[in-house]
DNA sequence: CCAGACGTTGTT
DNA sequence: GTCTGG
DNA sequence: CCAGACGTTGTT
DNA sequence: GTCTGG
């Protein structure tokens, strides 16, 4: 699964490296703990084909929620059930988020958990495949645009400590994830695998990333095993 | 994902 | 145990 | 027809 | 809103 990661490259760079046409978003603060209900950067294509780099908040609330108190719930999508779950979103309003990395917790067999992180070796910022809506209040007075990440089985590099992990989109398969006007979710289904794990690292990090209080880039030191 | 709350009335 | 908030 | 769910992970 | 279960 994926419940926190790395949020730190500027929207100038993320727009560069996502092709994006236009920025929509000022500069959120850079953040080692990103956790659910925090705004994000996601990428999303209009109706007209325009590539734009926006915030969204996540925990995807759909329009017929009562209240956006459901978000918390809704981070993740996971990739063998879109057909039924999340299918308008997966049907038309699907978008990318980039991060720098993200935290798993491994849960060992003496009840502890262990917090990893894993990000690109080369660093450069990894591309989840997302899903968004729009949600209004009763009075209308009140919109969010909310996301979720969606999620698949787990490769050989996490495969040890989860059995779940984002799906990360290769640039190759960007344009076909944000079109909207693509709607066959049989060739969609066909981007939502585990990513190559030779292009990704994985090391333990501090507990204090449990706590959505903590952030600063000393989240993502190594630390050894005792 | 993890952390933290989880309850109401009335009185100060 | 389960829900909400971050 | 109406009622109730609508989500994932992990643990048992 | 829309789907599933009863």
């Amino acid at each position: 699964m994926c419940g926190r990661f790395v949020s730190t490259t500027p929207p100038a760079a993320l727009a560069r490296h996502l092709r994006v046409d236009e920025v929509r978003t000022e500069a959120l603060e850079p953040s080692w703990n990103v956790a659910p209900t925090d705004p994000v950067y996601a990428v999303s294509e209009t109706t007209e084909g325009s590539r734009l780099l926006g915030t969204y908040r996540w925990g995807l609330v759909p329009p017929w929620a009562p209240a956006p108190s459901i978000a918390s719930r809704r981070i993740n999508a996971r990739a063998e059930t879109l057909g039924s779950k999340f299918r308008g979103p997966f049907e038309r309003r699907r978008c990318l988020l980039p991060a720098d990395g993200f935290y798993e917790w491994e849960r060992r067999p003496d009840g502890t958990k262990q917090a990893w992180l894993i990000r690109r070796r080369d660093r450069a910022p990894m591309v989840f495949a997302g899903l968004w809506d729009l949600w209004r209040s009763a009075q209308a007075d009140e919109v969010l645009r909310t996301c979720a990440i969606v999620t698949t089985r787990a490769n050989l590099l996490l495969g040890p400590i989860h059995d779940r992990m984002p799906v990360m989109l290769a640039p190759v398969d960007w344009e076909l994830w944000l079109d909207r006007h693509h709607t066959d979710t049989v060739s969609l289904r066909r981007l939502l695998e585990p990513a190559d794990d030779r292009q990704l690292e994985m090391f333990e990090v501090s507990s204090r990333v449990n706590s959505v209080r903590n952030n600063g880039g000393d989240l993502v030191t190594p630390i050894s095993r005792r």
